[in-house]
DNA sequence: ACCTGAACACCGTTCAAGT
DNA sequence: ACCTGAACACCGTTCAAGT
């Protein structure tokens, strides 16, 4: 664990703030602050810094790097992600519930997509999300592999949307094409 | 025009390969081979300049900026994309070629998917692709406004694809799914 | 018209040294 | 254990000055 320190905030009733130690939530709060404020150029090492009361280099005591907390960050948002109930709706609408929830969150955080690792392991934020759409396309009926083709087609959709920047009412337009044609090809199943 | 020099090789017999003066298509060529060896990060003015065995500065002269450059390397890019005749194949064909050239091209320059511009307007490059799609999408029998939100189903489809590093199987039923999708959409008008 | 050199205002990251 | 200061090796861009 990592989270206790000897020395907490002195007194306690005393004045300002009092600027306590950093740690790394406290980092990625405010590196999610700087990125949503003012995009991916937004976050320098050196303004989070500044904005925390400290130096740049302190950071790396906490993030092994800029990369490291540019995932840490992303992470963060993907856990804001609600998971629809498929108990109380059918896979359809939980689908496309998660869907255009997705691309909210990509609007809200315009910083998110072109942070997209194209190497590295997602986190366990964005796992538990994916692991969910993949759930949600199972009870669907489709075969394992299938489920799977699926759910990477509703993100890929999701997340080129945001890229291309499409309107409002081709998302929605799209992902009832998607999900016709994801659903012509569960029909067509002996 | 920009095309003329008043003065030219000198001689033409002479021995190395007599580095001529700069132009802006040799930069852009330049950049898209530094883009392509190295990735985003590879790109640098400095690191240009000395390929091209001048100074960062003079690149300056012939472009206004970094951004610019690589707008004009990205539509370079676009304008490779073949052309689907849509006298010799259907329009799901014509599409689905189309979209299979598009996710070949983002895979083959990795950098032209985090390069898309949000803001900036597109290129003449990326403009007639775009046209084109448009064309293949009326051709499918879709009103006006369909066919455009068509079109930027299949866009945002294959886009996000190549963001999300989906197997090429999942882009290939993926690119079934929504044509089908598409095809109901069609098929339900009066 | 086109290019060079040097400068400006930044970066990410490391690392000795402090507490 | 945690942080600071200073340094290193870079950036993009500008601009006087050269040819």
């Amino acid at each position: 664990m990592k989270g206790e320190r000897q020395d907490a905030v002195q007194g306690g009733a005393g004045g300002r703030p009092e600027r306590r130690a950093l740690d790394s939530e406290q980092i990625i709060r405010a590196a999610i602050g700087l990125l949503d404020a003012e995009g991916v150029d937004g976050l320098t090492m050196r303004r989070l810094g500044e904005l925390l009361d400290t130096t740049a280099a302190a950071i790396y005591w906490h993030v092994r790097n800029k990369q490291e907390l540019m995932r840490l960050a992303s992470d963060a948002i993907w856990a804001e992600l609600r998971l629809p109930d498929l108990e109380e709706v059918g896979w359809r609408e939980a689908s496309i519930a998660m869907a255009q929830e997705m691309h909210a969150m990509f609007q809200r955080h315009s910083w998110l997509v072109p942070a997209m690792p194209v190497d590295a392991p997602y986190g366990p934020g964005r796992t538990l999300r994916d692991d969910h759409l993949l759930a949600i396309c199972s009870a669907a009926g489709f075969t394992a592999s299938d489920a799977e083709h699926a759910r990477e087609t509703i993100v890929a959709f999701v997340v080129g949307s945001c890229v291309t920047a499409t309107s409002r009412r081709s998302l929605v337009l799209g992902l009832q094409a998607v999900h016709d044609g994801l659903q012509t090809r569960i029909a067509a199943r002996p």
